[in-house]
DNA sequence: TTAAAAAAATGACATTCATCACCTTTAATT
DNA sequence: AATTAAAGGTGATGAATGTCATTTTTTTAA
């Protein structure tokens, strides 16, 4: 748990940094950065940016995770991708010079950096390795959402779901999944009592063990058989 | 129709290359890719590259129309995107340093150039205005692959058909959209039969017309008053 | 600690849509 | 032109899943 006390992160003695994005950056690069940057407390639930606002700069996780997420035409939210600490949100827009089309959201409390555009494209004008890092990283990003839309076309909500849990994995690491079943929900896309339905399923199958909102995967392996789309018909 | 005689397109006189993301470049640099690119003709559903192979250049649509998809675990085809004459394919897994996670193929008879993987980047790291038209478009990309998840998360099919037929004329300008009732369906992303029921109904709507396999849109603000999602229920 | 509010869970039901089987039309090939 | 193959289309059926109503549990706030 993150103390309300809120403390000023610099870059050059920041541990999320290290193996992420901005690793690769000389000290006097850091520097410039921090003399740029801001660092604020999230509470939960608390908004970075919202869908059409227009972007001022970029968003870097040091500490709690935040869901990128899109409203459909009735509102409901559908979560595109979840970040945890270390991860950059919100360049995307940067490079289109239009509006934010997602909104990003703190799913805890969180310790979250800004950097303002100026100083990251200038940044990025004066290194090459960061240029192809954001490149590598859009097109990775590219490439998971091709798959999440081939998933959303043709997996069953039960893979569906299992697929995501192994993604939630990841973004807990070692925690249990703490996420909201409507958070949940949107991620996967489907209703949320869809949802409660399918994950009581895997408790009684032993693949998961539920505490109150927590959730532990107690057999990865047949998670992956799950969302691999074995299923006989 | 394309003649089967392969004709070779220069860069410098290719009319779909002027308002597309290679229309900044100076002659010098014209001239450069001229001499090292390729130009093939390509016939219908012939594949420009396989997913899982390894990316050595970028394509360049001169004339035709390229469908991109992944495949999902039963094989059946999920379309991404489909692209048209001017745009280029390929360049995202160029980053990535790792293979296509995607497939592409032409949907009808094509001329189509490729840029040596060397030579694009190469262009690339001498044209800041280059390298942000194609940061612009990957971010685009981004933002309509958000926008397509949610689509397939929160849209009926007939929403999402409607919707999809919208982006179709855009893609066949003032031609009639001419694609397999199955393509159709993997890009909407449903069965066939239920795509064919529901394009009757649009026809029996006086939304469409369909000649065999073409299919002329007579009703373009009804097709956008349904992809809306303005349904009473 | 209790009351109120929010989240989670359960049940009943309706509907969309995928699937399978089959038929018809169009296109390709000999 | 005739034959075959491929694409388009139709009908019947059932399972998956969204929706609405209600209850239970957990969290928050008084």
């Amino acid at each position: 748990m993150l103390e309300k006390s809120h403390k000023y992160v610099t870059c050059s003695t920041c541990g999320a940094r290290k193996n992420a994005l901005l690793g690769g950056l000389c000290s006097d690069e850091v520097g410039n950065i921090d003399s740029q940057k801001s660092c604020n407390y999230y509470k939960k639930n608390q908004a970075l940016f919202l869908e059409g606002s227009f972007p001022r700069g970029v968003y870097c996780i040091n500490e709690g995770r935040v869901k990128v997420f899109k409203r459909g035409d009735e509102g409901k939210e559908q979560i595109i991708h979840i970040l945890k600490a270390g991860e950059m949100v919100g360049f995307r827009a940067m490079f289109s010079e239009e509006p934010y089309t997602v909104g990003a959201e703190t799913l805890e409390e969180s310790n979250i950096c800004f950097i303002p555009k100026e100083d990251f494209l200038n940044l990025m004008d004066n290194n090459a390795a960061l240029r192809n890092g954001i490149m590598k990283e859009l097109s990775k990003e590219l490439s998971h959402r091709a798959e999440f839309i081939t998933n959303m076309a043709q997996k069953s909500v039960r893979e569906r779901l299992a697929f995501s849990l192994l993604l939630l994995m990841k973004v807990y690491e070692n925690e249990p999944i703490n996420l909201s079943r409507e958070d949940m929900a949107n991620f996967v896309g489907t209703a949320t009592e869809t949802l409660i339905r399918l994950l009581k399923d895997l408790k009684e199958e032993g693949v998961i063990e539920i505490q109150t909102r927590k959730l532990i995967v107690l057999n990865q392996n047949k998670l992956i058989d799950i969302a691999g789309g074995h299923y006989s018909h």
